[in-house]
DNA sequence: CAATAAATTATCAAAAAACGAGAATTTGAT
DNA sequence: ATCAAATTCTCGTTTTTTGATAATTTATTG
């Protein structure tokens, strides 16, 4: 282990379900001695990734929270994007989740999200959580979007015969402008995703909504795509306007 | 420069002002080679902490942004205070903005904040920012919590002369139990502060109510103080729970 | 599609830093 | 003050980083 590394494998055993680590009990996690761990860890709580919790515990520092602040501040999908998901969910007037999400290495991950008032819907996609590549709207929207072989070395490494499966549905999805995918996320919910995507920028995207498949008829749908194709065209003029 | 120190150089030079740097234009701000500076960045990209973006340029990546949301996931200040602070914004009915704090280093930063539903103040709190820590109640009632050692070898970090001149002042808030400040942070703004606290998980915070300075009687500042009491002790109780 | 310029990666020997086992020290709770 | 646990320190050894340069890849433009 070296370099950067070194520090993440500490980082990542920070999880929702053990949110709180001693040195000991990290050195046993990753397999390595504790006299380093104790080094490693001294260096993140000095630039503050990590800081201490109840005694000999650590737990992730503000430092995330500065640097997400800062994305937030400049990054161009975020910036531009958060208020035109808040106009975005109150123009649907429906229970929803609106996303903004980007490739993340080998996965998807929410940049952006906004609920429409009080909805309650059990959907995984929130701000910051890695989902999967190839499963739902969000992702497959982004995926259409991909160079040949970006995409093709991509698939590659997530799943043998996904480019087989995949191909057709995202040259689908390029003809169409949107997707709609059926519960490959979250069993009774429907994504509905549009493309969101500047060179210049290198941004690739997808703007989607969430909703709950028993409220969907078909007249809601085509009003929700219209919705998408509008304002993915419009935060693709803010992009252009940045970029 | 070494260890992780190496990689904050480069993180470091992504601001507000300037959130898009070339290798060279790295290399150039740190003062290092440039091949060097070329795998610092490769490997800030394989780890999600940078990105690329427009043609040859980085900007901050979505690794902030997961570990942000793991943060928000599991860090017991945020998570037990976001939903108060939303709480407390709606009993205090007037435009203001609730801010919770803690320690970050040599500064104060801002773990959670809340805003009144469409309050416009001019407020520098916001969540990530790092502030000040000898100027304005938010801080200095955080300071007033900390052990005497701590507290000394801080402040003699920060300014030579801190300690006589405000050692009075946290004396008195220890004994009032709240802090206010008129203008030290933000012109024309005031800061009610309470102290937050929890020994066994490490918290020393405050929170707070920025609100302007002009619509402040002294009956609605002796209802924000009650208000934020009885918030913080409600906090309290709650990390108490988790502990 | 070739030509060109720019960006990026690879190479490699010298220099520097990390490693890890154990000792020494600090810290925190009685 | 005492004790146990946590943390830092020490230092010879091993491993990585470093940085100048060359080689390669990538993007652009005629």
């Amino acid at each position: 282990m070296s370099g950067l590394s070194r520090f993440l494998s500490v980082l990542r055993c920070f999880t929702e379900a053990k949110a709180n680590w001693t040195v000991p009990e990290l050195a046993e996690a990753i397999v390595v001695p504790a006299s380093t761990v104790y080094r490693t860890v001294r260096e993140l709580v000095a630039q503050g990734f990590l800081e201490p919790s109840t005694e000999a515990h650590y737990r992730l520092g503000s430092a995330f929270i500065e640097f997400d602040r800062m994305i937030r501040l400049t990054d161009p999908l975020v910036k531009v994007g958060s208020p035109l998901l808040r106009d975005l969910v109150a123009e649907v007037r429906h229970p929803c989740v609106a996303v903004l999400a980007r490739l993340y290495g080998d996965r998807v991950i929410c940049a952006a999200d906004e609920r429409y008032d009080g909805a309650e819907l059990p959907t995984s996609y929130e701000r910051g959580r890695p989902m999967p590549l190839t499963r739902g709207a969000t992702s497959k929207t982004i995926l259409s979007q991909l160079p040949g072989r970006r995409l093709k070395r991509l698939l590659a490494d997530a799943d043998a015969d996904a480019p087989a499966k995949l191909s057709g549905e995202l040259a689908a999805i390029r003809k169409r402008g949107h997707c709609i995918t059926r519960g490959e996320v979250d069993k009774g919910l429907v994504g509905i995703a549009v493309p969101v995507s500047n060179a210049e920028l290198a941004i690739s995207a997808s703007l989607s909504l969430v909703v709950s498949d028993a409220t969907l008829d078909e007249r809601l749908e085509r009003r929700l795509v219209l919705l998408l194709v509008s304002a993915a065209d419009l935060l693709s003029q803010a992009l252009r306007r940045l970029a």
